[in-house]
This record gives structure tokens, sequence and C-alpha cells, in this order.
DNA sequence: TCTCGCACTTC
DNA sequence: CGAAGTGCGAG
């Protein structure tokens, strides 16, 4: 099933992703057409070709139904999950090479969002963004035949708005925009960390970009998830629903609440939906120009201000969404350059000024760097950025029988990628960089082509420094195999704090002791260091 | 704006 | 059955 759902989507042609290379503008024009004929599979090659997988999101429907009305993602203290959930399709991999899937959370841009007169405004410059945390799936590292097996969920991750969050959820800001990012990450040993050529791709699908909200802002988003979260079944209105709030108010007549009848009213009026209250078309027209996406190539727009502020066509203009329009580039890389204690990372953080003021031209940074530090062994250190963990080498990684990502992290990028959406997803693929790169080099994105190893434009760099993958990386090889294994692992590393005892996140538990009982549900969600940014950043 | 407890749901 | 994921609405 997910089968045909994965290659019916990829026959309407944009949604898979492909590695490959990522175009940049110049090549955007030989893709525009959309590379139908994706390189795909030439097993001939097997371990070299990161870049031929693919990856399609599964229940991309529901997600662009989202995008059309304007993702709305809820954050809490305890952290909240996504839904829709990030589930994808991957094919095209090494059935014997172990990989890691991972997922990141990076700002869509650098401002603050209002919601007025039923739709998203900008309301003034961005925070400084939040410590990146990344989740590494459960599963990691597995084989390419694991992960083409089936469905790769990232369901459990969770989204927090607790800056000091202790679970390892990804933190985020409230009324902010955001854009999801799977990478996958060669992990075998061959490529082990140190390795230069550890190969890593990035997937971004743009109908999966949202705005933190503490609660929900538009009623279409709220009737959206209603109608399709299950755990939120019980607010559902069919022919019940009124009552069922009557029963909450203890009468027995039906009672219909306001937002029900706002509800109704718009869905009723389908198009028209937004008139609401306030007036709310009114965007259309200019959503229209905003957003818009070539054949599968991202087009950052140049236009951020305003382009944000549309950043969610409504549905109406979906079917016009797919313009082009002119955009810088694409590229976006992951620098995993190892090797650093993230501490120091931080330190280095690049000039704000870069980072903050990324001309439109320059895409996001879709990745960041992964310092590698070699300890491991503490768990603390990976969630908080100050912490460090002593652990000297290795210590825990090392010996530990399953090896896993111990604290590995990466840190996403923060600063604010002005891309627009994309509209297809776009790959990126690197080859790991050992080293950390401070170097920035100003390279545009536009990058890179595949295979070449880039370092990462200033602004992308960012202070965070990741310790994941080059370890997880390492560990993954050696690992027996079972993800079951690694699972405790990591989430030991990750979750665990000093101070605080994460009861939620049993996930940990695992890892002193090897039960196997561990769940693989553990979520694996990393914290790349960050903040050193943060003041600089601010702008003045 | 955000936090909390609630009733309801899935798993 | 209990744990955990939902949006609601009062505070």
């Amino acid at each position: 099933m997910l089968q045909e759902k994965a290659s019916a989507v990829a026959d309407e042609g944009m949604t898979v992703a492909q590695l490959g290379g990522r175009p940049e503008l110049a090549s955007d024009s030989s893709h525009l057409g959309l590379p139908t004929t994706p390189s795909i599979p030439q097993n001939n090659e097997p371990d070299k070709n990161i870049e031929n997988i693919k990856v399609v999101l599964h229940d991309r429907e529901l997600w662009k139904k989202f995008h059309e009305a304007g993702t709305e993602m809820i954050i809490t203290k305890a952290g909240r999950r996504m839904f829709p959930s990030y589930k994808v399709k991957v094919t095209g991999m090494n059935p014997k090479t172990k990989y890691i899937l991972l997922t990141d959370i990076i700002p869509a841009d650098d401002h603050r969002y209002k919601f007025c007169d039923n739709k998203w405004m900008v309301a003034g410059k961005a925070e400084p963004a939040m410590p990146g945390r990344l989740y590494v799936h459960p599963d990691s590292p597995a084989t390419g035949a694991h992960w083409m097996r089936q469905l790769v969920s990232f369901q459990k991750l969770k989204l927090t708005n607790n800056h000091l969050d202790p679970f390892g959820h990804i933190i985020l800001n409230s009324m902010h925009k955001y854009q999801p990012r799977l990478h996958i990450v060669k992990a075998d040993e061959n490529n082990a960390f140190g390795s230069k050529n550890t190969a890593y791709c990035t997937h971004v699908f743009h109908e999966t970009a949202f705005i933190s909200v503490t609660s929900y802002q538009n009623h279409k988003i709220t009737q959206l998830k209603i109608e399709n979260n299950p755990f939120a079944k019980g607010f559902r209105g069919s022919d019940e629903g009124d009552l069922r709030v009557s029963r909450l108010q203890g009468k027995d007549y039906p009672v219909i609440s306001k937002n029900m009848v706002r509800q109704r009213l718009i869905s009723s009026h389908g198009h028209l939906s937004g008139k609401l209250g306030t007036g709310v078309l009114s965007s259309h027209s200019q959503v229209v120009s905003h957003y818009q996406y070539d054949s599968g190539v991202p087009l950052p727009n140049s236009d951020s201000q305003e382009a944000l502020s549309h950043s969610f066509p409504s549905s109406r203009e979906s079917s016009l969404l797919y313009h082009c329009f002119k955009h810088r580039d694409n590229t976006r890389h992951l620098d995993l350059g190892c090797k650093r204690p993230y501490l120091d990372t931080t330190a280095s953080a690049v000039s704000e000024e870069h980072y903050f003021r990324s001309p439109p031209s320059y895409d996001p940074p879709l990745l960041s760097h992964p310092y590698c530090s070699e300890a491991l062994g503490s768990r603390e250190a990976c969630m908080y950025g100050g912490v460090e963990g002593e652990t000297g080498g290795a210590v825990g990684t090392d010996d530990l029988p399953a090896p896993s990502l111990n604290c590995n992290m990466w840190a996403s990028v923060q600063p604010y990628p002005r891309y627009g959406m994309q509209t297809v997803e776009s790959v990126q693929y690197q080859p790991f960089t050992a080293h950390f790169n401070s170097t920035a080099s100003a390279v545009p994105h536009h990058s890179s082509s595949m295979q070449r190893p880039h370092p990462a434009p200033p602004d992308l760099v960012t202070f965070t420094t990741q310790r994941v993958l080059q370890s997880t990386a390492s560990s993954a090889s050696s690992s027996p195999s079972g993800p079951a294994s690694r699972d405790r692992a990591h989430s030991s590393l990750f979750h665990r704090n000093p101070g605080s005892p994460l009861r939620s996140q049993r996930d940990f538990t695992g890892y002193p002791n090897h039960s196997p009982t561990s769940t693989r549900e553990s979520a694996y969600q990393f914290q790349t260091g960050l903040s050193s940014v943060g003041p600089h950043w601010t702008d003045s």
C-alpha cells in the first residue's frame, strides 16, 4: 500500500525527492521538467549512490491540505507531536548499507508572525534561534533494506516551546515559521566517521512547513486537525459533535460552540473561507505571487517580507502555486564536519552579521555542522550546549555494546534561511567533511553539485556543534544490528539531564542497562549548540 | 499569549 | 486497564 501510494505520488510529479543533485539555479532549467527520470536505481552501484535515494512524503495530500490553509503546529512545555506526522517512503538505498535518518526543523525565515484578520502577517523580527535539536529516527542506524521496507515515521518527534526542555524535544519559538528537513546519512563502516567521504543528503518537503503556535489561530487548521487526527476524534462534529459539546457543558441539549460555528461557516463557504469575521480573502492574489514553485526546484523568494506573509497560500490558490519564482539558490548543505566539541564551535560562532543578514540570495542554511565530540559519555552534554560531557572521549561509546549515537548532535542551522518554500523537496547531498567548517567560504548556496564538498557558507554556519553524526556513524558500523540495541543508547544520551530526571522520557533509561526492552520509540532528539548566537543576533 | 486541567480519544 | 495524545476554555 504504501508503496503504491508512494508511487502514485511520484507519478504526480513532484513529490519525490531526488537526491542527487541538487540542482542549482543553473541547472534549474534542466530540472524544470522535473527530472522524471531520475536516476533511479541502478543497483549497480551499491554504496555510493546516496544521491539516488528517493524519498516520498507520506500522506502528502493531507499535508497539502494543511499547507494550503497555513499549517500550524502546537508547541507546549511538555512537548507536542506534529500532526500530520512526518513519515516518508524511502527507495533507492543500498539494502546492505547502513544509514542514519534524522530530522531537524529550521527557521523558515527571520520573522515573527501574528494572525490578524484571518491571515498570517509578519509581526517583527524573529527571536533568536533556539538550540537546534535533531531528532534521530529510533531505528538508526539501520540498513537500507530496513528503511525501505516500510514507511519511516517520525511521528514521535515532539515540539516544545520550553527553551530548557530536558526531554530532548525540538525547541521552537512560538509564532515563527519553520521547515522540517530529513537527512539521510550513510553510516557504513567504510564511511565511518572520520572518513571524509561520508555522504549524506537532505530532503525538504515544502508542504511540511508550519508556523508554531501555542494555540491554534486559524480555525481551518483546527478543523483539519480534528477531522484527521484520531486523538481529536472527540471533537468531531458530525451530527453528534454538538452533543458532545453539550455534554461537556452539562447540558442535555446540543450546544454549539462559537468555534464550531465558525468552522462550519467556513467550511460551508468553501472558498470563501476566510471570510469569517474579518475579511479574509484578501490575500489571495498576493499569495499567488509569492508562493510558487517550479517544477520541483525550490525557489527562494526574493521578496522576503511579502513572501513571508503569504507563505501559506490559501486553498484557492493552490493551483496557482506552481509557478516559478526566481530564486537564487537552492542549495543547502549539510556539513557534517565533526570533531570538535561543540562548545568550541559554539564559541566560534560566526559572525552574526553573516547569519542574520543573509541576503535573500542566501538560501537557508540547511544544514548545519555537526560536530562530533568524542566524548559521548555524557548525555547531558547532548542536551545542553553548555554542559559538556566529561567523559572524555568516547568513553561510553566505544565500550558500549551497542553503539548508538551517543551524544551525537547536529546542529541545525538556525539562521534563517530565507527560502521560500520549496515545492518539491530538494535534496542535497554532500560528503561529510570531517572538520568543522569554520571556514566558511562564502559559498553561495548554489552550489554544490552534488558531490563536491562544500564548506558551508558563513551564514549557514551555525554555532552549533554536533556530535552526532560521527559517532553515530562509527557506532553504526559496529553496532550489532538491530536498531533495537542502539535505541537505548541513544536515548540515554540525549535526554538525560542532570538535574532533571525526565520521567517522560524513559528512553534513556536504557542507557546504563542494556535492557532490551528499551523501546525504540524513544526519540532521539538532539540539540545543537546554540546559544551564543542569540545575543548578537537580535537585531537592534 | 500562554498554561493548566478537563473529557475524550487511541494504543 | 492505564498511558499517552487531542482540542477546549477558563484563568
